[in-house]
DNA sequence: AAAATACACTAACACTCGTTAGCAATATAA
DNA sequence: TTATATTGCTAACGAGTGTTAGTGTATTTT
């Protein structure tokens, strides 16, 4: 075969993991093989660990990616002087556009993190407790100041989370309303359901 | 070792199918092995193929449980002479209480039905996609009628199906809030979204 | 008690998996 | 051009996979 093909902004490496997320998703990580990987990247098996360490060095690079740009929004919108629902909107609004524009590693972050090894498995589910400990914090707030109906944060935190991670099918339907389209249907429920 | 244990009411098929379902909700479908699941049974791997044909039967006997339940959930609803907004609450309320009791199954129909073979996938696809456009057109004839906000009707089945499987996390949680106050608040946040 | 059935065992099969070793070709730096 | 570092290849490894064949032993039926 020829070598992996990279536009200049890209390493070898980073092609490889692009495609990694894209069969990690489509596969499952345990039913995607490294020879298909290597299929894809149009190389040999052999010749992606010049590159890569492991194939679960892939996973973790993947999860991660995605885990700190969650923190690292989180950190913007807590430093904010707005209200509850503006930083439940807003946070909401991030974590909708990030499903439409890194699609496979956020699908593969959210399905595929059981399979990471440790450290990382427990790193990452820390990770992923802490945020969601700060997205009630939020909602807990807004009860607080009666801007937010009277319901139990954490279920709020998991309804609205697992909502967004819905769009996987709506990325899969073949009768797509637009992204800013789905964004606003979603905000005038999911905001509209919490609003008092 | 001895044989597989059963209470009277359940085959030996029966038991494990419930082990296989837990299994594969755990690790994955395609991690889960045969021996593993026999360790779990509490014999060797091959003593399993005297009760099933094989690994993917397991699957889609899971699969086609819960899929069932569905389809003969939605028939009934729909036969019903209620307004969108009660039938609406209805589903919801049938989908929670079934997620909380067959816990497993659900999860794994749900997150595992990608590894389903032929004919299985085609049919499973077919049901669950039938399933969506019922859900939808009970909210159109909500938007119809002005009970409901006028929003993208898919759009809202894939929010709903979505935060009702989010239960998962509940479910892992330690600081469970009981079943009936889950419920409670799911259909505050999803209908209180809907409603006009 | 005898015969038939259900069920579990051991051993092994044909595969697929991630990964490594060693070597050849190519691109880059001197 | 020569030397060096990159990147690819083939071949093979050891481990784990689902599954089958064949055999022995309980349990149930007659």
């Amino acid at each position: 075969m020829g070598r992996i093909k990279t536009d200049n902004n890209h390493t070898r490496k980073e092609v490889i993991i692009t495609s990694a997320a894209a069969l990690f998703k489509e596969k499952g990580f345990k039913a995607a093989s490294m020879r298909e990987l290597a299929d894809v990247v149009g190389v040999e098996a052999a010749s992606l660990y010049n590159h890569i360490h492991s194939k679960s060095e892939l996973l973790h690079i993947i999860c991660f990616e995605v885990a700190n740009r969650y923190m690292h929004t989180m950190d913007e919108i807590e430093a904010e002087a707005t209200n509850s629902i503006q930083k439940i909107e807003k946070l909401l609004r991030f974590l909708i556009t990030g499903m439409v524009l890194h699609y496979d590693e956020v699908y593969v972050s959210d399905r595929e993190w059981k399979h990471l090894s440790e450290p990382y498995l427990s790193n990452f589910q820390s990770q992923r407790r802490t945020f969601r400990k700060r997205f009630a914090a939020i909602i807990e707030q807004g009860i607080a100041k009666k801007e937010i109906k009277k319901i139990d944060a954490p279920t709020a935190v998991l309804i609205l989370l697992h909502a967004v991670s819905g769009i996987e099918s709506w990325h899969r339907s073949k009768v797509k309303i637009n992204g800013k389209e789905l964004e606003e249907n979603m905000i005038t429920i999911l905001v509209g359901g919490l609003k008092k």
